[in-house]
DNA sequence: TCAGCACCTGACCGATCGGTCAGGCATCCT
DNA sequence: AGGATGCCTGACCGATCGGTCAGGTGCTGA
């Protein structure tokens, strides 16, 4: 077909993340993609050499953020401040990645038991301990895991509303529901 | 194989859910659950008409109560009552069922899409709207909706702590996390 | 002019999926 | 005794999946 341009590469790279966020990672085929796109399911493996590669492509900016959040949470007393870093961290990483969050569609638990992402596992790991304050009673825990999953899944539905009118309104539910550090 | 019984029709039941809660609806195949079972698939299938017929029939009572919660919530004058007796019954729900919801893994949402079920997502849009209070500000909505989905999440996580010890935790989160409706 | 390269494709592969079907084997009823 | 019935099975089906491969096409640089 056309001989194009290399831009066929980003075309692929829109059109999966959005049947992703619309279908779900297993809920997409390749041929879905190259159907979006215009091409063969043959020129999506030209351009990324598995299904998996695409999806690692697409988290790769979030991810990134999410370390760096791990990293500035580990730079904090374990106490008030890490809490405090941890919320205003997350939700701000939520909101602006919501489209990424999305692309998981729910198989977020599913594919991070996978081997390839025991280092996200982690870092959720040390998440949950901060928001829940250390030490932590087994109810803070469970309130710091409610917010957790609650916005994951709330960016998502809210897809379109601006950044600044979800980022507040999200800050003020997770103040509200975590427990105070003494 | 054994001439056994019409147990084998419980077999496949909990040899179903145990297999769904690990793995998702999707990520098991009827060969998964009459391996476990030590049955062919074909047998599985001549005691269920379809893969999803299992997951209904094993869904079945989760969802009977939660029509029952829905009736309940419309008795009350929409406000704090309704509010309370929202909170109350999904956090009581989630926590007795919550196995079953650990069924969906994830694909929750995915499902709910599905025109079967249009009649639970329009309960769930109610329970939200109970649980914002009427009328509902934006930021009330989204505390609902990341109450409502991080209790779901988090009961899955939590299976094998007792009712008691959950419940109270979860409920008070929620109390806190919601914006108290005038 | 022509070799080489980047890009792209149709045809094909093996695996797996949910589901069908004809038939085998016990057991029960007449 | 012998059909009817309930339970179960292996073999098979069409569809779809992610992925491979040999080859075609057009641009580029020598």
């Amino acid at each position: 077909m056309a001989r194009a341009a290399p831009e066929t590469h980003a075309e692929i790279l829109t059109a999966a993340a959005r049947r992703f966020a619309s279908t779900g990672y297993k809920g997409t085929s390749l041929q879905d993609i190259a159907g979006e796109v215009g091409c063969s399911k043959a020129t999506v493996l030209y351009h990324f050499a598995s299904k998996e590669a695409l999806l690692t492509e697409l988290m790769a900016p979030a991810i990134a953020v999410l370390v760096g959040l791990d990293a500035r949470i580990a730079e904090q007393e374990r106490g008030a401040d890490a809490q405090r870093v941890a919320a205003a961290g997350f939700v701000d990483l939520a909101v602006r990645f919501r489209r990424e969050i999305a692309l998981l569609r729910g198989e977020f638990t599913e594919l991070l038991q996978q081997p390839a992402f025991v280092h996200i596992r982690q870092i959720s790991e040390r998440l949950i301990d901060a928001l829940a304050g250390q030490p932590a009673r087994p109810s803070a825990r469970i309130a710091a895991l409610v917010v957790l999953a609650g916005i994951a899944e709330t960016c998502t539905e809210f897809i379109d509303i601006p950044d600044d009118e979800l980022r507040p309104a999200l800050l003020a539910v997770v103040r509200r529901a975590l427990e105070p550090v003494t």
